[in-house]
Formats: C-alpha cells, sequence, structure tokens
DNA sequence: TTCATCTAGTCATCTATATGAATTTAAGAA
DNA sequence: TTCTTAAATTCATATAGATGACTAGATGAA
C-alpha cells in the first residue's frame, strides 16, 4: 500500500489523512478497532512511530480513541458528560442539562446561497432544513435551524422525526456516520422578531442571544451549519480559550 | 540532573513539568531560546525523543515556539493577528482591531471572598485591582475590572498607567513574567447600571453583555480574573470548539 | 563590498528495537 | 463446570541513531 497524494507532506500527514477519509468513508463503524499499530505499519509500510503519530493526531481530533492492551477504536457518539462538548448553553443556574427537543419542521429544499455559501456547495444543491426546538422543564430555551447536505444526510429523511432524541450529533453519528469534531461559532444579540417571540414565549422585542454554529468533520468539511436563538436574560455561556 | 517529584509519572511528563516550572520561574525570558533537544536530553539524562515528547507539549500549550534550525524559544508576546487570540469581543463590522485601552483606577486592595475564590488565594490577601475602558474610534466598546495577585504582578504598581499600552497581557510578560497561555469565560447578559451605562454612554437599562474571564499560566494556575461588559447591540464573538 | 559557498548547529522526520502495562484468549487444574 | 494461570496481543514508554531541512556565521571569490 502506498501513500501518494502528495509526497511533499511528510508520512505521518498522508497516513493521518488517509485514515481520517478511511474513517470518514465509513469503513469501520463507530465503536470498531482500527487494525492494530503493527498491521497498520506492515500495510502501509512505515515504521510503527509514524503510524502512532498518524493516530496521536486523530486522537487529539476526536476520532479515534486508544485503549491499552485492546486496540485503537472509532469513536463512539458518547452519552456521558462530554456530550456537552458541543452545547456550551448552559441552564440559568450554571449546571449543564439535557435539554428537550422537538422537531417542528423537516424538509428537504435547495440550498440558499447564505447555506450553500456555509455549507461550500452550490447554490440550488439539495439540503436538508430541520427546525427546532429546545426546552428545559418544558420552557423553551432555544429555537434552532439547522441545515444538513442531503447526500450525506438522506438517512434522517427517512427516520421519524419523533425518534430523533435529544442530541443530533449521536444522531448523525448512528444513522448518517457523520463525525462532528469541530465548529466554529459566532455569537450575536438580536431583537426577537414577532414570530420568535411567539415561539419562546417572550414579550415583543425582547433581546435574543443568536448563536452560529458552523461543524466540522475530521476533514474539516462543513458538515452542518445552524443558527439557534435564546432569550438574552436566560443565556448563560461557557468556553474555554487556549 | 534527576525528575524526581512522582517516579510514577513518565519521564516525558515529568520533563514537561519541570521545564513549565522553569519558564513560570523566569529561567528563559520571553524570546529566549531554551537549550538544544541534545543538550537537555544530556542534562536530564534522557534520550532526545523524550525531550522532543516533552516539548511538544509545551508548544501545544503555547509556552515554547520551535524555528526548525534555529531553536525552540519560550513564546513572547505577538502584536500578530495572535494577540486576538483572547481578544473575542469583535467590532461591529466583524474585523478585529486593536481597542484603544484607559485606565481608570489602580489600586492595591484585600481580595474580597469572590475575588479569592477566583484566584484560589485566601480572603484577605492582597491583589492588585484594575478598572479599564476599552475603546474603538473614542467609542466606548468594554468597561473592565481586573484583579491580579499582587505578589505575582508587583512589578506593574510601579509603572505609570499611561505606559500600560492597549494589551495586557503582554504586559504582564514583559514586566511581570506572567504567561498567560489559556482562559475560561463565561457570558452572561445583564442590565446596565446607572454607572454603567454613563461609562459606556448608553441610555439607563441598555442590555449588556457580560464576559468574566479566569486565566492560567501554563501550570494552570490562575492568575488574573476579569470581569468586561459591553453593550450587546455592538457584540460579536467568535469562539472555536475542538 | 557583494555574492556565493561551505560548515556547524538545530529542529523535523523516520526507522528500528526493547521493555512495560493492560487486556484478551486459551490451556489446564480443581 | 469454574477458576487459575500462562501466553499472546496491543498500546505506552523510552532509547539510539540516521537523514533531511533550515539557519547563522565564516570563508573566499569576484
Amino acid at each position: 500500500m502506498n501513500l501518494a497524494v502528495d509526497n511533499r507532506l511528510p508520512r505521518y500527514q498522508r497516513l493521518r489523512d488517509d485514515l481520517a477519509a478511511r474513517i470518514n468513508r465509513n469503513e469501520w463503524r463507530p465503536g470498531d478497532p482500527i487494525p492494530s499499530e503493527a498491521e497498520l505499519g506492515a500495510h502501509y509500510g512505515v515504521a510503527i512511530g509514524t503510524v502512532r503519530k498518524a493516530i496521536d493526531q486523530l486522537v487529539s481530533d476526536g476520532a479515534l480513541e486508544r485503549q491499552q492492551g485492546r486496540g485503537t477504536f472509532v469513536r463512539r457518539a458518547r452519552f456521558n458528560s462530554s456530550m456537552f462538548r458541543f452545547f456550551r448553553f448552559q441552564s440559568e443556574s450554571g449546571e449543564r442539562r439535557v435539554p428537550q427537543s422537538r422537531i417542528l419542521r423537516r424538509k428537504s429544499v435547495p440550498a440558499t446561497s447564505a447555506v450553500a455559501s456555509a455549507l461550500r456547495i452550490a447554490v440550488g444543491e439539495p439540503v436538508i432544513s430541520l427546525s427546532r426546538l429546545r426546552l428545559i422543564d418544558d420552557v423553551p430555551l432555544l429555537a434552532e435551524e439547522i441545515w444538513l447536505q442531503k447526500s450525506r444526510f438522506e438517512a434522517i429523511l427517512a427516520l421519524a422525526t419523533s425518534e430523533f432524541g435529544d442530541l443530533l450529533y449521536p444522531l448523525y453519528e448512528n444513522s448518517c456516520g457523520q463525525i462532528v469534531v469541530s465548529a466554529d461559532e459566532i455569537l450575536t444579540v438580536e431583537i426577537a422578531t414577532e414570530m420568535q417571540s411567539r415561539l419562546l414565549r417572550l414579550e415583543a422585542n425582547a433581546p435574543l442571544i443568536m448563536i452560529e454554529r458552523l461543524a466540522f468533520d475530521l476533514e474539516r468539511r462543513p458538515i452542518e451549519w445552524r443558527r439557534s436563538r435564546g432569550p438574552a436574560d436566560r443565556f448563560r455561556y461557557h468556553a474555554e480559550i487556549r
């Protein structure tokens, strides 16, 4: 097996990219072990140290996880505390609870120019548009609009929206094999439109926080674009800068 | 030279911690090269691969930077785009400019319980309290309250506040040898008090964004606590989640 | 002086190997 | 069967050394 692509890049980089592509291509399912370091080394014709360096990167990208003595596994969607990795909108008291999730609308539409430019596809390409309301103790917390490339997320059109569950990223992994590993968010404040204030049960012209998120797979291609809006007075957002 | 501390930890970890402590202790100034990998290996009695693994961590922590062919250097405060690493409050148009900075007040006070608990020191310990206004084109953008451990930041009491410049972290590095490498931020929305609205030239009861930041050194000890408030309608915050 | 070349020092990449730690599997004993 | 033990497998740590790329400084030629 050879690692072509770009011979100017070091081997561990090309190997990392090749493994990333194989994971994205669902050659192994989440939870499955990838071949052992020795096997990969033999297969690609590189030393184990080089394999480890490539795997190191994918581990720190969150795509793989190692277990000493067992093997290296494709990360599976976790339902423990780390599921909040991407949920930074905390409840008023500061503790983090899984908000309920209610899908209001799901449809397949052609990409508008804004959606196309965010997802880096052509205008008019088919995308899946979701509208979702997230609540804690039945009080609306966030109104979300979500856009997905149809070609990658075809599978969620077949599911009943009632079976989506409260978190989308595990659904993306389990049903569509799409792993979100990083995201960019931009936060701004706006004034609620009449429709928004009705949906979130606010008085007219209440200030809203708008969170615009672009989520990437491990090849850093954008796979989801979303806009979440919530009442500013209940807003509490935590970020770590490094 | 030996690496005691905790023999259960791997050598590259103990080496990383020892180097981190030496950097924090200002054994080398920002911009200075640390000894070469070969020298460090000989000095600590470990292989170069182990030295590189320790340095790798400090580089990804932002404490060191490598330059192939030249050496490995203690990171110095940069005045290029990366100075925005910790300045996430963008101007209205989205481009990032260095805001002017005006120190309104500087005094040495005993730590209140809130300050002490944030900085993890005892109540009543002496801290330096700064009050600062940041402006773009002479329009107030942020009002900041900042608390620093006095023992670490003694040096900035000797400086004229007019010589602080527009950014504090370079000042911390150059005058006090304190390097900020990571931070936690919590964002909330509040209503401006009368004093705040006067300071920021807003109408009464205008919504404010409050950014509470705890900044850490490379041994992950808190060294600065600050609260920044700015008009919500000019707010634009960018975060990367990984 | 100016420019090109050489050389030594440094980090970057890569290989090869050895030992330890954690886990799984299989064989064997009760 | 059930439990214990041993072996095999896998990742984790560490060493040693080779080659390449880049930099800075010295040398020498024009």
